[in-house]
DNA sequence: CTTGACAACTTACACCATAAGGCTTAGCGT
DNA sequence: ACGCTAAGCCTTATGGTGTAAGTTGTCAAG
């Protein structure tokens, strides 16, 4: 009985919000999110589930948190400088580098909406620095939307397609159902499997960012 | 037990893949993907759990599924015309309102990629008018590329906003935590609440058809 | 009428989120 | 040194989940 109490007492680190968040975002870039369950994230820190319900409100609450911290981590990886073209490229690069390295947590970044205050500051930054150098405050915003919308597209896509390659998918050709006829799976081919996608991604940021103030279309 | 056996002729349609993906797709507009299981999904058609595992691998497959009705609905709405830079933009427009359309849905669309017929017929459509018109192939690919991942983005995250706030959170003050300072409110109200989704999908659209073939940044 | 195939049902199991309640321990005032 | 309190952790229990395995019912071809 005594034994117990002195082996638990080394033994045990406090729980916290923070340090489960964080054995969260370890376990999906593990296993995925699916196969993310309070049990495991639970076994995970050396505590039972129920445990965990005293710093977290369930199992969404992770989750959300869970893209708190991937916020916080772009958002350091993001500072802007004195450029604001560069910044807003630095964003969105940001953006895609860090659910690059977490590629099996994208799925949950565009569908839990968490204004963090990491993103926001983000954000912020971004648009006072456009202002400042004289882009309208209207555009400013709408072109810093549209860019983030690529970027998570692009992210999401990509990231997603490296892995079931890197999984389960040696070749394109995995991926296409039985039926598909021959000219469509060519077609596949080109479009899935030929392309740089950090190339591709600039191209598109290129795009978007070359020239502001031209109306459009 | 004759009487049964006339009573269930009378009352059962046969099961198929076709009625069971349309099954799902419906309930997962009503309910949303996470409500979904199999068990629902039996009971929806009039059928046990299991009998589903007749027509369909397991849910894996149903969701596949649901986002290949989905592509094919998507195709069905962009038949390209004769100007290929319309085209693209109807193509991004096709996904925008189709995902539109069924909002909880959406969040399978980016993780899924099942390379449908359906959605390959409507890229080799869209290619060939490019190229016919003289477009590079290969800028072809690019951009169609970086439209979609740009479509895709922009409908998973103003499709998931409007969900927010049409069930839950009736103000944008809502989705922020408690700790938020009030500058990095005023920011996150400016940045999320005020604009036009349609206005801003045809601005980052505008920007990235609308000139090809100069040099990019 | 028999046989076979196959669709649908039933049963069974391991796992899930989480509500309710019990135990252990740390930190305090005395 | 003592017990009090509150918080952190654990145990137990419930109803829902995906799906494997085995059973029953139905119809068509022989």
């Amino acid at each position: 009985m005594t034994t117990r109490i002195s082996e638990t007492k080394v033994r045990r680190e406090r729980l916290s919000r923070e340090r489960i968040l964080r054995a969260a975002l370890r376990y999906i870039d593990e296993h995925g999110v699916e196969k993310l369950s309070m049990h495991k994230l639970g076994a995970a820190l050396g505590v039972e589930a129920m445990s965990l319900y005293n710093h977290v409100a369930n199992k969404g609450d992770v989750l959300d948190g869970v893209v708190g911290v991937l916020w916080e981590e772009i958002e350091a990886e993001a500072e802007p400088g004195a450029d604001w073209r560069e910044n807003y490229r630095r964003f969105a690069r940001a953006i895609r580098d860090v659910l690059g390295r977490h590629p099996r947590a994208v799925p949950l970044v565009p569908f839990r909406p968490v204004m963090s205050n990491a993103s926001l500051r983000a954000v912020k930054a971004q648009i006072e620095k456009g202002v400042e150098s004289g882009v309208d405050a209207e555009e400013a915003y709408a072109l810093l939307r549209t860019i983030t919308s690529y970027a998570l597209g692009h992210a999401a896509i990509y990231t997603n397609w490296e892995l079931a390659c890197a999984s389960c998918a040696p070749s394109v050709s995995d991926l296409l159902r039985d039926d598909t006829p021959d000219d469509l799976a060519e077609i596949a081919h080109v479009f899935c499997g030929q392309s740089d996608p950090d190339a591709e991604f600039e191209l598109g940021l290129g795009l978007m960012l070359r020239r502001v103030s031209t109306p459009v279309s």
